[in-house]
DNA sequence: TCCATAATTGGAACTGGTTCCAGTATAACA
DNA sequence: TGTTATACTGGAACCAGTTCCAATTATGGA
């Protein structure tokens, strides 16, 4: 059995008080009894028990993150920039990862409740209102990162302007067809996530500012995924009158769009100009147009809020914008008119 | 402030060890007696504190993981079958990313001894001898996952059979000049990675075996990553007698050597055969030949180990070997002698 | 030398669950 | 009707820390 605190004191002929002073390097303990208890420690090989102390403390000294898909690039990106900050404040990170709405409802009722974490990182899963009303009934500190809801702190981009900026940028590369490649609207839904919808807004806000009316048959919305893409933009580029442009709601998906080009030997960019979103790792690899968001940064800021909340409960709502970029690389081209 | 199973009791009007017994689903309660209690508890909205339960059960409901650089693909899949086969067993994951040897070193003496967790998974770090006593010591069981020690169980592939599979199938093809591009010895010593050298060491196997002697000026090692391979791919291309074939000690690296040899107007797979190692998910997109490993199933398996180990720590020791399979792709091509 | 003050120290009470034993009510049966 | 087995129920003890108040010892100054 493992060596307790009353065994320590014990053996070292001191109070339970003392051993806990020194185990958390209270000033208040003179140097002899201080060594003393350490020899004592290191001769029982003690080691505090976590539990215990976060028992007693109130405290997990832990933050929840609730991810969805966690192996998408972007997602993973995130995550390393949300742990790296916990790391360098001494918080532990727990993950759970969202795979199908039922697991989504699930942890976003039972996380916060189960009091297993003194915060709680959202990532990309933006709660309903009552959602959010059970949240703050918890108490539980939470912070979203790449969603938005009311009353809720977060990290976030302006997607729309984001599909705003792509569509102009390929507008003003000349292309006037202009086709759209998203998340699947009722997985979406499910799962409520907004990036693509809003980037969806943007595009067609591009749209109609430069007076070309968007068209139905240009927008396809599947599963998030490459394949998936894949498939759409192929059906998309078969069109008796065929987009020259592709804009895809994230660089996963203009993989598959760049696939589907491969597959009807179209190329890129000189036949079609393709735009993806969130600037991954490999886009940099494939030449990919995109536009870059700061992953990790959004990572390392929502810690922050989440830590500051965490401080201070009541302090007031703090939002934040991180900014975008386009990121113009090798699958973009103007063409004429 | 947040109910207590007290409070509970006291309202329902029935003592504590039956709230206790509503909340665990305990068949020795009366339906009225439960169905009263569950009222309250609705009333109340009491949520029974994890950190109270898993100080009283002695368990914490959570198992750590500690991977390195966890934003690799293949750590990331890896991590994505841990969290999968853990949630279906109403287990939390922790986890701990380390990217340098000072806190590799940290976490690997830290992360056993705070008895955060009630099980430990270690992805692609092998523990030196001391640190595996150590471990041992802190009674906590441990799986290992792509890594091997001496008295710990784990799960992992042959790197070995691995190389030897790609250079076999490079010499098949006709290749006798062929390079290999791996982790930094220095670096992967400090972190004790070890599929880099196994995977080296089947290479120089395969070699010899084919009579082919190794050449040093084919081997080089870099930090792993797609541009550090691209400039030691690079150097090893404008050698006055190139290799005909390169194998990459992983699917990141085999990237950079396609991007070296595009700098270098090299065709592949006519110029220049490309293997690699893993099978990551963009492999397919890129049509790279590689050495499959099941990452999903390395990080289920792995949870399926510690679980046993778990409930029975004195059980015998298991090592689990996944099997490995060449996938033949477009990067690689026969060539005349 | 004595007293006030500061520096240490000890340990009871507390955190919120689980467990298990003892006690009570109820049902079954002779 | 009494006896006994069975079904429930209550709550003390326990888990291993932290905190804080009271007690003790040391220090400094008059």
């Amino acid at each position: 059995m493992a060596a307790t605190i009353r065994d320590v004191a014990r053996v070292a002929g001191v109070g339970l008080g003392t051993v806990s002073r020194v185990i958390n390097n209270s000033p208040l303990v003179s140097h002899a009894t201080r060594q003393r208890v350490l020899d004592v420690i290191a001769e029982l090989r003690y080691n505090p028990s976590q539990i215990a102390r976060s028992f007693a403390l109130g405290k997990t000294l832990t933050v929840a993150t609730i991810a969805p898909f966690f192996t998408r690039p972007s997602v993973v990106e995130r995550l390393r920039g949300i742990e790296a900050a916990l790391a360098s404040g001494g918080y532990a990170l727990v993950v759970f990862n969202v795979e199908t709405p039922a697991r989504r409802d699930n942890c976003l009722r039972d996380v916060p409740r189960s009091q297993r974490a003194d915060g709680l990182l959202i990532i990309s899963l933006a709660p309903q209102p009552e959602e959010v009303l059970a949240l703050q009934e918890t108490g539980l500190p939470v912070v979203l990162i790449d969603a938005y809801a009311d009353s809720l702190p977060g990290v976030t981009i302006d997607d729309v302007a984001g599909g705003t900026l792509a569509t102009e940028y390929l507008i003003a590369l000349g292309h006037r067809r202009i086709g759209f490649i998203g998340d699947l609207i009722a997985d979406a839904m499910s799962f409520n996530f907004t990036s693509s919808r809003h980037r969806l807004e943007g595009y067609q806000q591009a749209l109609v500012s430069a007076g070309i009316p968007p068209r139905d048959d240009y927008q396809r919305h599947g599963l998030h995924g490459r394949y998936e893409a894949r498939v759409l933009a192929r059906d998309l580029l078969e069109l008796s009158e065929p987009p020259t442009a592709l804009f895809a709601a994230s660089d996963t998906q203009a993989m598959g769009v760049l696939e589907a080009a491969r597959d009807l030997d179209l190329a890129v960019p000189d036949q079609l100009s393709v735009i993806g979103f969130d600037d991954i790792d490999v886009a940099e690899y494939l030449g990919l147009t995109t536009i870059r968001q700061l992953l990790f940064e959004s990572g390392e800021r929502g810690v922050e809020l989440l830590l500051k909340r965490m401080a201070n409960p009541s302090a007031k709502l703090e939002r934040e914008y991180l900014p975008i970029e386009l990121i113009a690389r090798g699958t973009t081209r103007r063409i004429a008119r």
